[in-house]
Parts: structure tokens; C-alpha cells; sequence
DNA sequence: GGTCTGTGCTTCGAATTTGAAGCACTTGCC
DNA sequence: GGCAAGTGCTTCAAATTCGAAGCACAGACC
């Protein structure tokens, strides 16, 4: 027999609570969510992330590059998606007017007619899910605490792309 | 052009923001763990958490379904997984003593080893992304907003396995 | 016992995902 | 200008993922 693990020195058992809690929702709630999406709009969870981000900006453009770390999602993979999603002519792809290399995601109208029509039930989910639990107010608390974390997580080092390996 | 996206109807912004956040951290923190943990033992996300929860229970042991359910993945998944995680010698599977049908996973000494060999780094790092960010009671905060939507999932409807399609 | 339905896990095939490598353009610097 | 290094995206091959189908045992009912 062995030795039961090395309690961690750098995590209480609340901090550990929470990170699990924080990994568990997060999972069953994606878990659930997919289901809906693809039910509804035969949209997988990624595929929906893009469509939002691009309804939701004002132009409804935006750069591979820029949608890959929003969703932090690998490029190749965004390439792929992206790939399925012209295919359906959810989106649109062109080369961007300032540089040459780049390439601009713009959402098609029949993009933002699924958006919208997916829309309400995955809401209606969320809430069913996640909201129904919280208060209102809980639910400004819930974000002020992620807030912090996130940002830090997007300032400090990694991008979803790691730099890339000297040659 | 056509009309900008519908606003939810369910979804205040608040509780938009809130449920952004929350897979927009649980995202950024399981990349950056991800990488972790594969330097520190070539695990990926899953099988530490197959471990994880292995040598943190009583016998060292649980059913196959209760780990997917556990971990929210699918059952074949959790079969391809575990059967990585045996030819390492990390687990390993047996019958279970009551049912015959059933597959009980219990982590080994290596197993054992190799979860308190990676652990320390990977408190670390969580440490490091979100809870330096979050003073002590913010994280007893986090985690009791968190439960009852856990709960909430983990009772209701969906086990990680739907229903079987009737013949 | 025998049958019928349900459950636990694995196998199978198809779709997805990712990092590494490749290609094209950009930028910095001389 | 011209070269070197960096960036944006895609292609490629290999690994992973999932649901559907299959197999074996369990449990209920007769």
C-alpha cells in the first residue's frame, strides 16, 4: 500500500472546493448547453461562440486570430470551424483590407437569422441551469468574482497561440 | 443588411456577463492547466482528473460510470482514457466484486505517485491564476454561488449518459 | 426456469482537435 | 532595396472524442 497523496501546500480545501466547483459547472453546464444547440440549430458549442462574438460586435467582423483567443480555441481548429461554418454560409471569410496575410470572419445574414433563432433556448437554458440558483444579485456577485481571474488570465502570459519555437 | 441579433429574453446583461465569464475563465484555466500538467506527468485534463479522484477516495476505486459521470464524459471516452491510463500502469481495472458486468478503476502505487508527483505544480498554478486574485473569503464566496447550480445540474435531468433510444 | 427489459462497458466509425510544419505577407533594420 | 525575423492562416498527420451498436450480465415478472 501506499501513502494517501500529499495534501497540497499551496490550496486550502475552500480554494480546492471552488476550483472544482468552477470546473464542474463549467462542464456540466457546456455539457447540457451543447446538447440544445445542436438540437435547435445543429450548431456545436464553438460554433455558436463564433456566431455570438460576430453578431455582437458592431461590424460583425473580426480576425481569426482575434475569434481563436476569444474562445480560446487552438487556430487550426478555428480554421477548421470556420471552414464548416462558410461552408453552411453562416460566415463569410476575406482577406483583410490592412494586411494582406489576415483573414476577416464576417457573420452572413443567414448567420444572424440562426443566431436568433438559436438564441431564446439557449438563454431560456442557462437560466434554467445556472439562474434559476442564483439571485439577481447573486449573479453580479458571480461575475465580479470571475472578473479578476480573467483578466488576469488574459493579460499575463499564455495566448492561445504559444510563441512560436525559434528555428 | 439585416437586424441586429434579438436581445434574450431570459438574460439580463448581468446574467450574461456572468455566465460569459464563467466559461470564459473555466476555458482559459483548463488551457493553462492543460499544458501543466503535461509537462509536469504527460497527463492530459482528464486522466488527472480520473486520478485525482481515484486516490482521493476512500478505496482507491470507483465504476467506470461513476468516474464518467464524475468527470462529465462520455462512457467510451472514459474507456479509451482508462485504457491509457492502464497500459501506464497508473490504474487498474477489474470486474467489480458485486457485478459482474461492472468495471471497477483503482489507482495503483504508480498512480498514487505520479498524482502526488504533480500535484504541488498544479496547486500552484491554480493558486497562481485565480486565486491569487481572490482574497480567502472570496473564494468561499465562489464556491457556495456555485454549489446549488451543481447541484441543481447534477440532480435534474442529465447524467452524462442520456437515456437509451428505446428498440 | 424462461423471457423481456434495463444497465455497464467496450468496440466501431466518423467527426473533431491539436501542434508542427509550411506558405505568404509584414516589419524592422541595415 | 534587401535580408532576417515575426505574424496570420492553412495544411497535415496523429490523437482524441462522441454516439450508435453490440455484447454480456442483472433484475423483474411470469
Amino acid at each position: 500500500m501506499s501513502q494517501p497523496p500529499q495534501p497540497s501546500h499551496s490550496l486550502d480545501p475552500v480554494q480546492l472546493g471552488a476550483y472544482f466547483a468552477l470546473i464542474e459547472v463549467a462542464g456540466l453546464l457546456r455539457h447540457a448547453v451543447e446538447q440544445q444547440l445542436r438540437e435547435a440549430g445543429d450548431l456545436s458549442y464553438v460554433q455558436f461562440q463564433l456566431l455570438a462574438r460576430l453578431g455582437h460586435s458592431q461590424t460583425g467582423s473580426h480576425r481569426m486570430t482575434d475569434l481563436a483567443d476569444d474562445v480560446v480555441y487552438s487556430r487550426s481548429g478555428l480554421t477548421y470551424q470556420a471552414g464548416l461554418l462558410e461552408r453552411r454560409g453562416l460566415i463569410a471569410r476575406t482577406t483583410s483590407p490592412d494586411d494582406e496575410r489576415g483573414v476577416t470572419a464576417t457573420i452572413t445574414d443567414a448567420g444572424r437569422e440562426l443566431l436568433g433563432r438559436v438564441m431564446p433556448g439557449h438563454a431560456e437554458l442557462i437560466d434554467e441551469l445556472l439562474f434559476q440558483q442564483l439571485p439577481r444579485e447573486d449573479a453580479q456577485a458571480l461575475a465580479d468574482l470571475l472578473a479578476p481571474a480573467r483578466d488576469h488570465m488574459r493579460s499575463t502570459p499564455p495566448r492561445s497561440a504559444a510563441r512560436r519555437r525559434r528555428r
